[in-house]
DNA sequence: ACATACATGTCTGCAATATGACAGTCCGAC
DNA sequence: GTCGGACTGTCATATTGCAGACATGTATGT
């Protein structure tokens, strides 16, 4: 593949802003790109860990299995975020599973290659350690959702966070699209898909939202999803 | 303060592992010692993050308050752990509460010295990036706790790596001394006080543990408290 | 067009655990 | 040594939301 069109790829991550295009050169020459369609497994738990990912176009979830086969979702991320960190944070196995949703684009980057350019561009670690400071407030925010909030609020304020992160401005409101299964909705608010579906048609009730399987409008202003 | 002694404090610190004299004699220079007495807030949330915590002696509580006045603790951390991580992963204000739950031993570093110094030894950044993996990986498994366990198994797990970090050894078993009230310990678990009392006692009468206000005693092998 | 698998909508009962109340106990401060 | 506050032990009661059942709806491929 040309470089050019690998450098096309990397853009639009802001942990790249400010980097040299020497760098930018580099990095593109030590990565490789991939398209997954919706439902291929990046990862499972125990796998080698030794790929850092770069998520250019669709949507990942991580999530993990309980023995009883529950499941829960840790993250769902867009364009822009970066997975499979543990990589470059000394594990040698992945800890949670990492499967496509909406069909993507994704660069993955050997993480010697990696540690290598971070050794070299301090403003590269910097950048890093932002990321991972940001991955760990959000996931305490989750933990404090989990016990802080009810299963409505949960929902509630996901379909906030969703909208916000995912969605279109629209004159009259926002939209979303596609949107999420019940059960997916269910895995990452650690709800039942019955509960989900309760909240998700009072929402619709009050006029406050309107939903398909195939997308998700939201009538107004964002604050109307606030638990 | 002489600075032998300031090196004594920072010794046992894994994360310095490895480190040259030199590199460690400056470490000592900017670093300030407190001695911080039970109940003593070491940070709120919205407090600048401007400085890196090491604790050499004692045990902190990092926890978060509900709007409605309750609590959720996300770490119990003892001697050798760091804390006030957000300082270098880019944040500039706090998110949690630090609250000494043992009279504790800190040292203070401020967070230019620190990343000086980390740009100077990438063999800090290296265990630095490795501290910050395991702190996401421990709130990534308290997540998966939450959802997959219920009350007591969360209860008796917690008592499991409690006893596992804080434990010492004996010929019969295991001994922790002091011990922790239920209502921290529900804290923890995200249960009610009324509930850690009964599971504790449960625990008690199936001849698993010993406990009182000041100690719990673990009768055998920690694998009995296998949720 | 049909078959099949998957997703949604709705109800009902049940189980887990929080909450509130209150008595008894311990502990440190004075 | 005693007093007051905090912690523990044990109820009874309330509530939330999960689980199961089942009908209906929708997409996909042949």
């Amino acid at each position: 593949m040309a470089e050019k069109t690998k450098l096309w790829y990397l853009q639009n991550f802001n942990m790249f802003d400010g980097m040299s295009p020497k760098m930018m050169m580099e990095l593109a020459q030590n990565t490789s790109m991939q398209n997954n369609s919706k439902k291929e497994i990046i990862y499972f738990p125990e796998d080698a860990s030794n790929t850092i990912y770069f998520l250019k176009a669709g949507k990942i979830k991580i999530y993990r299995l309980s023995e009883d086969g529950k499941t829960t979702t840790l993250q769902l991320l867009g364009p822009g975020e970066i997975f499979g960190e543990s990589a470059i944070l000394g594990q040698d196995t992945h800890d949670n599973i990492a499967e496509v949703v909406e069909d993507a684009v994704v660069c993955a980057m050997d993480k010697r290659d990696f540690q290598d350019l971070m050794e070299k561009s301090p403003k590269l670690t910097l950048s890093v350690n932002k990321f991972i400071g940001w991955r760990l407030r959000k996931i305490q925010a989750h933990v404090e959702d989990l016990v802080f909030k009810n299963a409505s609020q949960r929902i509630t304020s996901f379909l906030h966070r969703y909208v916000e992160t995912f969605g279109k401005k629209m004159v009259d409101g926002w939209m979303v699209r596609p949107f999420l299964t019940h059960q997916e909705i269910a895995d990452l608010t650690a709800t039942a898909r019955q509960t989900v579906n309760q909240v998700l048609n009072e929402l619709a009730e009050q006029d406050v939202i309107k939903f398909s399987r195939r997308f998700l409008q939201l009538k107004g202003d964002l604050d109307q999803l606030e638990s």
